[in-house]
DNA sequence: TTGACCTGAATTGCATACAATCAAAGCTTA
DNA sequence: TAAGCTTTGATTGTATGCAATTCAGGTCAA
């Protein structure tokens, strides 16, 4: 079943599985998890599922409860809404920082060959299934490439953190209209907005790759209130987090 | 000796002690932190020191080492830097929130309050230790009730996380020249931001308010350069984290 | 019928024993 | 003498027992 490969400890597999279990909705949001429930499910001991479920709470999928515990945590789509907004600044202070700053030219490069391999594959007219995979992969490794051009740990650090709750990730909404017809021509204007802000950055345009950044991410605003609009199941797992209403 | 209220559990009192070590620089830098010496140093078992050190790497003041263990992190003089610059930053995405979707008259009005508290003690030509400890605390109120004027719970957290580190509190090195007599000059012009930032907010100009916080945030730029540059023991702890160069 | 109190079951926080892993030192051999 | 292997010590990761606190259910009284 878990079939993982044994490099890593009890409790990085506890903190994976548990991960999955909480987007997948296997545990019911909002009430108490039980840790020797999860002694049962998992197949080991209270201590590693307490390293994880701390790890989880930090990481912003669970909410520390005020008698002790966890609960799953859930999210409005206004919360959706302001994580993506800041995932955009940072970037754009990332990318503003890479402008003034100068970055090296090794980390520009292998930008620019991940949007090659980006045009090439929006070059077919459709995507499949693997095609688009293949397009999440190569945008998350851009964005984390921004990241690293910003020359800042400090911000890197909070970028990986943000970019970590499901939604707030670059490719956090792509998904939900695959195949839809106009899903091809936002993917066009993203990868525009991509080579722009290397250009921009190249240049040391500073104020210009921040406002490019922060445009981009409301490409995912937009995916956003798509994906929350359309009534049927969402393609997204993470979609399950978010409750309507308040 | 260690006469805390016994309203906190274990873990809670070995992190708050832990921190206390850190910044006294107590624990060697740099070098792995041995989980039974600490067992003898704060008389608790192994369990809530490791939740205690868990907490601290998420705060920041940790670092995780690859074969296990935690090490106390420094920080160069760019890493506090960036630190502020993200600060400022994030404020100034608060500021703008709050300007753009209105925020509750009953903050606003515990912000001008808190101005009002300030405007008082700058009042007095020259501050003594008890009046700039009383201005260290109005000042850490302010940032909070312009954090929470945002409306997004996201965006707070994500803030408290970034003034944690010590030296990025919005207070963190204003200390350093507490009696010199352009202390107060400077002090006058963070407190005419806090009215423009106020003003701006009131009369919804986004754009406005998020650039005042961002260059209030200079301001702390300034005095941490001021700081390192001057030879002399440092009053602000936490300075002792920051080595100079690389 | 409702409210408060009491009792018991369950759950978390803490301590500690055990296992596994990593590092260093010492010995052997070429 | 140097290089490599082995062994030993130390340190973290894991499991589990115990204590304390919390939560729920039930009973008694008003």
């Amino acid at each position: 079943m878990t079939d993982e490969p044994p490099t890593h400890s009890q409790s990085v597999r506890a903190q994976l599985r548990l991960r999955e279990m909480i987007l997948a909705g296997e545990l019911s949001a909002g009430s108490r998890i039980a840790e020797l429930t999860l002694v049962d499910k998992l197949g080991v001991s209270r201590t590693p599922i307490r390293t994880a479920l701390m790890k989880l709470e930090q990481e912003g999928l669970l909410e520390a409860l005020s008698n002790g515990g966890y609960a799953v945590r859930t999210f409005t789509e206004r919360d959706v809404s302001d994580a993506i907004e800041l995932r955009g600044t940072l970037e754009g202070l990332a990318a503003r920082l890479a402008a003034e700053r100068g970055c090296a030219a090794r980390v520009l490069e292998q930008a620019k060959a991940c949007l090659d391999m980006i045009d090439q594959l929006l070059g077919n007219e459709r995507l499949d299934d693997d095609a688009f995979s293949a397009y999440v992969a190569h945008n998350e490794r851009f964005h984390a490439l921004l990241s690293e051009m910003s020359g800042s740990v400090v911000l890197q650090r909070e970028l990986e953190r943000v970019v970590g709750l499901p939604f707030a990730s670059p490719s956090g909404f792509v998904i939900s209209q695959a195949n839809s017809p106009q899903a091809r021509d936002m993917l066009i204007i993203a990868q525009d907005q991509h080579r722009q802000v290397l250009l921009a950055i190249e240049q040391r345009e500073g104020s210009r790759s921040e406002a490019i950044m922060r445009e981009h991410s409301r490409m995912a605003q937009r995916n956003l209130s798509e994906a929350m609009r359309s009534p049927d199941m969402h393609p997204v797992p993470s979609v399950r987090l978010i409750r309507r209403q308040t």
